[in-house]
DNA sequence: GACCAGGACCATT
DNA sequence: AATGGTCATGGT
């Protein structure tokens, strides 16, 4: 019953490196052997190890089931693998030079607002945006002495207080009106994130989509990434091109299909399958 | 310089 | 229902 600063989550078939850099979280650095960002408000660093991840924060923590949530550290993979289709040897290949990949789950807001800067950008211009509204808006939080001070993602209540121009200045361009829209209606109470917790996919995505720059593909990487919601399946470029390249002979097949597709090929955890074809195809290129 | 990026939205067929 | 243009910004 101690409070500590460090502790060590038991892990096994945890990729730390893959599941940070495969495109679903934009505010977590690099820093030499750890990977540093905040989890609930709070400073976190993540080590991998054997089989743990090491962790440290800058205040001692009572318990731990906060970052084994976000962390999905105690879901057992294998019984996630187990149920991909056997013999589609394209997710096959996916799966065997990630090994480890998983999904997080995240702050709904912070990943609702992270997506709609997302569009049409690359993955590393949407974490210099993300960067930037974080020191300029987001809480100042406490970091051991001797580290860099860590900043949390600005709040709906903060983000809906600027002006369109202050949002444009931090690079996001024609994203910024629907980000502020977006955060007002958080505010006013006309969207409850939470509420999305126990709603049937369809319902949760309607009310996903009913938002300012907020369409399938977006919507469906909040319903995954953040509520956990197991058949979400989002259709960026990448996994379209995938889609068409491996399923399709290479013709052009609109976005719904696909999901449809992946829905009755992939299974109950076609969300997994779509984050392993992800990564791979962008680990892959060239 | 041309082309593209974890798209959404609107006007036009 | 289905295409095409437009919207900023930065990397390759």
């Amino acid at each position: 019953m101690s409070s500590a600063c460090e502790t060590s989550l038991p892990v096994r078939d945890y990729n730390l490196e893959a599941t940070m850099s495969s495109g679903q979280v934009f505010a977590w650095e690099r820093v030499a052997e750890n990977w540093v960002g905040v989890v609930n408000g709070r400073w976190v660093t993540l080590r991998q190890a054997a089989e743990a991840i090491v962790v440290r924060t800058a205040e001692p923590q009572a318990e731990w089931s906060w970052l084994a949530e976000f962390l999905q550290s105690e879901l057992d993979l294998r019984a996630v693998l187990a149920t991909f289709p056997k013999g589609d040897p394209h997710l096959h290949a996916a799966v065997a030079t990630c090994h480890g990949l998983r999904l997080l789950r995240q702050d709904p807001w912070e990943c609702l607002a992270s997506f709609i800067l997302s569009s049409t950008k690359q993955i590393v211009q949407i974490q210099q945006i993300v960067r930037t509204l974080r020191e300029r808006y987001g809480e100042r939080l406490r970091a051991p002495a001797g580290q860099r001070a860590a900043f949390a993602f600005p709040t709906a209540q903060r983000l809906a207080a600027l002006t369109e121009a202050e949002l444009r200045d931090c690079k996001m361009g024609f994203r910024a009106p629907y980000l502020l829209a977006t955060a007002r209606r958080i505010v006013a109470g006309e969207f409850v994130p939470e509420a999305l917790r126990n709603l049937p996919v369809p319902e949760a995505r309607a009310r996903l989509t009913a938002l300012p720059g907020v369409g399938e593909k977006i919507a469906d990487c909040v319903l995954l990434f953040a509520y956990g919601f197991p058949t979400a399946f989002p259709v960026d470029v990448w996994v379209a091109r995938a889609l068409s390249t491996f399923y399709f002979r290479n013709r052009r097949v609109r976005p719904e299909r696909l999901r449809r597709f992946a829905d009755r090929h992939f299974g109950p955890n076609a969300g997994y399958a779509q984050q392993y074809l992800f990564h791979h195809i962008r680990t892959q290129r060239g």
